[in-house]
DNA sequence: CTGAAAGCGCTTACAG
DNA sequence: CTGAAAGCGCTTACAG
């Protein structure tokens, strides 16, 4: 009897009661090949009647891997991280890996030591990082100087030595820009993202090009400036509504501005979409949770973070030889229409209608 | 010279370069007692100069800690893990442990395998849960076959053996419901949540106590049921809007509930607050992104992860007794009153008035 | 107050 | 196809 009852199985009991040395049990756990086919069953068979579990500590000691995936991230939308870490923890499970979350502030002074400190103890496999971090040069050199591989979910600018999966936020944003046009809108405004995420620019390019293709005019002071907040939102639509001819909709560079068009046209008396449609772009949460729910692109985000995964994890000595499939993957969106768009209802654009709603096709 | 450049500095290369054995550079890293001022400094000078960080899993391997804290969630709202994840890695960071984070689906049939897994090849120093995962018995009784140390955040019941954190449900709907009455309200209704949650049972108990104090009568079709969904809100309010006497306000048990309600008002034409008072409970984050702005109930998420850390982590050897301050820690809400409640209009209660909205008070 | 030895439970070369 | 030995980098008794 070598295992002490109580404490956890090793691999010297499942080696002894198997029959064999541990370096088998390793080779059939680690799924090496060379190892005949009795024997792998034996060993299986006692691993499961033992329920043994490597353990991750001696593994990594002993190893080259931590089996360690660390996800760095700072306060993007709560929908964001939670989509990431679905896609991520659970890829992360299907491959013997776990996930280490970390969130630190994007501006804290000493954000190089912490990512220094996290790195040093956990040895990660790979790191994830989420905006806006995957744009902060001090955590970056952090991690080219520590050997780290890393990828970047959504990063601000796509550069050319640095792992990332994105979506095509140009063509997603031409699309929403499409929709409207196709509903008959002409005179429709933009609300812009913050300079320093790429997002921003991206999203507004897309619209431009539609209206463009369309041979739609966009006077100057249709495209607003906002930082993705509800605040900003609310205060582009005030700023778009006071205009002698009003837009008939308003694009925002993401959900939470759209959110503040919907409850400032609301408080105007404006009906949405009947006076005004309204498109955002995330999907996030209380996209669905408004009325009129809002039109907008979603981001597959934990497809998102599955891929970032596997970017990071080795693939298994005995798989077949990955195409490499390059550093930048581009995921597809989903364009996601609700009641917030509709066609124009009339001619008469910025003429203020009171008190109507739409009542045909709202899903509530 | 013993270390090898390239390769990170072990504790053998602080010892040498400190001229002391690596116990005593162990001693002083764990803040062990009994190690004269002098060689601590000596040491710490060496280990700052050399950037030394203790591999986490060689402490594991050969201590009795993992230094890793396991999260176990199953999409529960977005925010709430959000914050949850906030508050824990950031405790966690203080304390020199690290978060592992691991989704789960609730009605997995093997979640207990799933969690047998994460903890064999962990061994986590402790495990914090959160709904619907906290009130699952397999994995409950995985924990304690496992003797893995675990918290519950928000349990839907408090059981004596399990130490949870929680707020106090009742009197947080009780002062809701409070606030409401204090408004003139008299026919206020209530959504419920699923049975299966406490939470569910513990806000409507709130609710009927407050209305019992101030001699309200509540007909029993003043209480609706709903599973804590905007849709079961949304039909809620319709059952609530077409009774004979209409209420004048509605108290959901939670805000996505409280979403619907306000979805299903303002499809109907009827304007919140002036018509009818909305109040839900979470204060997620589209409470504050839709118009009027949602009266709610906040739960110091991220405090209460925090409180949850230090339930699981030992306090330092070095440190003072602590006070025990038992197995289940209730954490302080707060109220946070908005828009969406107000005094009533007028006493015509369930007259509907079209078109009018509530302007001076609104901060959008 | 300090240290020498053993050992945690695996993987990594290396050998056959 | 299989195994014996060494070692990863710490902490744990134990000793002085």
């Amino acid at each position: 009897m070598s295992s002490k009852t109580g404490s956890a199985p090793t691999i010297f009991d499942v080696a002894e009661q198997a029959g064999v040395s541990i370096k088998t049990v390793s080779r059939v756990l680690n799924r090496e090949s060379g190892v005949h086919d009795k024997t792998r069953e034996k060993v299986l068979k006692v691993v499961a009647t033992l329920k043994y579990r490597p353990k991750l500590s001696a593994r990594s000691l002993a190893g080259a891997r931590s089996y360690l995936i660390g996800l760095l991230y700072y306060d993007p939308s709560a929908a964001f991280v939670a989509g990431v870490q679905r896609g991520a923890t659970l890829r992360c499970r299907e491959l013997g890996y776990h996930l280490v979350v970390e969130s630190m502030h994007n501006d804290a002074a000493d954000i190089d030591s912490q990512v220094d400190r996290v790195i040093s103890a956990l040895r990660p496999d790979g790191m994830i990082l989420t905006p806006p971090l995957c744009d902060n040069p001090k955590v970056l050199k952090m991690l080219r100087d520590s050997d780290t591989p890393y990828v970047l979910l959504s990063p601000g600018r796509a550069v050319k030595g640095r792992p990332s999966v994105v979506i095509d936020d140009v063509h997603a944003a031409e699309e929403v820009t499409n929709l409207l046009i196709s509903l008959g809108h002409e005179t429709i405004a933009f609300i812009q993202g913050p300079p320093d995420q790429a997002a921003s620019g991206l999203r507004l390019e897309g619209f431009q090009r539609a209206m463009k293709n369309h041979g739609l005019k966009v006077d100057a002071d249709l495209i607003q400036p906002g930082d993705f907040t509800f605040h900003t939102g609310v205060e582009a639509a005030h700023r778009l509504l006071s205009r002698r001819v009003k837009p008939t909709a308003v694009f925002a560079g993401n959900d939470d501005m759209a959110l503040g068009v919907l409850a400032a046209a609301q408080r105007l008396g404006l009906s949405v979409p009947a006076d005004l449609s309204v498109a955002g772009f995330d999907d996030s949460p209380a996209a669905s949770l408004v009325w009129p729910a809002l039109t907008t692109v979603r981001q597959p985000v934990d497809l998102m973070a599955r891929v970032a995964v596997d970017m990071l994890v080795p693939p298994p000595a005995s798989a077949a030889p990955a195409e490499d499939l390059g550093n930048h993957r581009v995921q597809p969106y989903e364009l996601v229409v609700r009641d917030s768009t509709s066609a124009r209802r009339s001619e008469l654009a910025g003429v203020k209608v009171l008190g109507s709603q739409r009542y045909e096709a709202s899903g509530i």
